[in-house]
DNA sequence: CGTATAATATTAATATATCACTTTAGAATG
DNA sequence: CATTCTAAAGTGATATATTAATATTATACG
């Protein structure tokens, strides 16, 4: 029934396995997950289904894909499982998989997680900004007005993440930045589908400075505020935007 | 039966090829992810992570559990990724692949997640609850009180995880509770392993109890507050439980 | 001409095989 | 006896093949 690895195998069965029955005790181990085949097609594809350059509802080939990167299947499905999993890309069990809708009943409690976690995030910066901290959130400040009147969106949208990335660190949680962008994912392709690069570039600017100042001051409330008015003005007007882009959405109550 | 836009592209360019040029427009779409036994796999391993079956450091063979299940490595594999995803596996590449040691460092960070969350929860929920749903919770209540009365632990900690999605299902965001329960995993196998079913459930049912009274009467304040005493009493001794499990644990400042 | 049915093909899910690398034990050497 | 070198075995990563189920297309029948 199985065939090992056609040498001798000792016939003691007990006394030969163990060759390593506990674990690797803390050593510097070199790297956990290096960059391999999977992770590269998984990013790459995460990189083009939220930007929209594949659109939902699309199909994906994964034998198209293997070609392509000029490897086998087995690395493009676990990047595939992976997106799956994330809810960017729904598989059909012998039918076929497909960039995920965007379901749009989800957006309201996504963007309520978001707001409880960066809440949490700017309440607890304000206790603990250090005169420094503040200082490399000025600086990022600075960075945005760069990218403004260089018209760089890329660039502004860049040092927007990092703004908020910051607070979390600021925070002594930088965790809540990471789960914040998973949940992100999906208002991330709502907006860029509805409002292409809308000029609010200047508001975000002056609602980001007066989070800063209310950091600065180690005002808790305030700090919330001026956040809560920021992410009110991202809100999301469900209603008429399917009727543009139906087959890019899910109904509410339709599928989970 | 249902035969819905068959062969209508509306894209009249390359007619002859594309198969699947478009997604399946919603219909009603049989199972998504059915019972598979990657799925079957990963359910189980993570059951005994979880449950400290397989303690923190153990080696992971994967061929071992192929034989078990009588299949492949191949199914393995995803649920091992998936778990690796997690963070409750780790794969060191060409050396092995282990039960997660508990990351006592990202602990507190966890729990302020939890925090921010379960808050969120019983805000909008006091916002929202109506007369059934408080109803519902009492329900809860008292299933709670009679797993107490039997001493059947197991079956409490069941009811107290109900409670919980009660909650976050009232406030309107049931989603809130699936990302709690990721966030919560490693507190879980934490506190499992420093304090063997301690006797406080009378008091958690105290504490429910008061949650659910403020909800009733719609007090947001008297409910977050509540909440915070009741996940205070939760809280993390990081201290000198290092000492008696030393290598359950990652140090602070070792591997992330 | 429309509907039901059978044939075909696509694809997800799983099985099996191979490769590369690392760890570790044993042999050879000093 | 200690140290270093070498070979074996285990494992992760990837490749290739097979199976089973579904949807599409073609075909036959009313």
């Amino acid at each position: 029934m199985k065939k090992v690895a056609t040498t001798q195998d000792e016939g003691g069965l007990a006394s030969a396995t163990a060759r390593r029955t506990v674990a690797p005790m803390p050593s510097v181990r070199p790297t956990r997950r290096a960059v391999t085949v999977a992770s590269t097609i998984y990013r790459d594809l995460r990189s083009e289904i939220v930007s929209l350059k594949r659109k939902p509802g699309e199909p994906i080939a994964e034998k198209q894909i293997a070609e392509a990167y000029g490897v086998s299947r087995t690395p493009v499905r676990e990047a595939v499982l992976k997106l799956a999993d994330e809810g960017l890309i729904e598989i059909f069990p012998q039918s076929g998989t497909f960039v995920s809708r965007i379901p749009l009943d989800a957006l309201p409690e996504a963007f309520a997680i978001r707001k409880a976690l960066e809440e949490a995030t700017v309440r607890y910066a304000a206790e603990r900004a250090t005169r420094s901290q503040i200082a490399m959130l000025r600086a990022n400040l600075e960075l945005q007005r760069e990218m403004q009147e260089t018209a760089n969106y890329q660039g502004f949208h860049q040092a927007d993440e990092t703004f908020h990335a910051l607070v979390a660190e600021i925070a002594g949680y930088p965790g809540f930045w990471t789960l914040i962008q998973q949940t992100k994912v999906q208002i991330d392709r709502y907006r860029l589908l509805t409002l292409p690069v809308r000029g609010r570039i200047a508001e975000v600017i002056a609602e980001h400075t007066a989070i800063v100042e209310a950091l600065a001051a180690n005002d808790a409330v305030a700090a919330i505020m001026a956040l809560d008015a920021h992410l009110d003005d991202l809100q999301i007007s469900v209603d008429d935007v399917r009727a543009s882009y139906p087959r890019y959405f899910t109904a509410p109550g339709d599928p989970a």
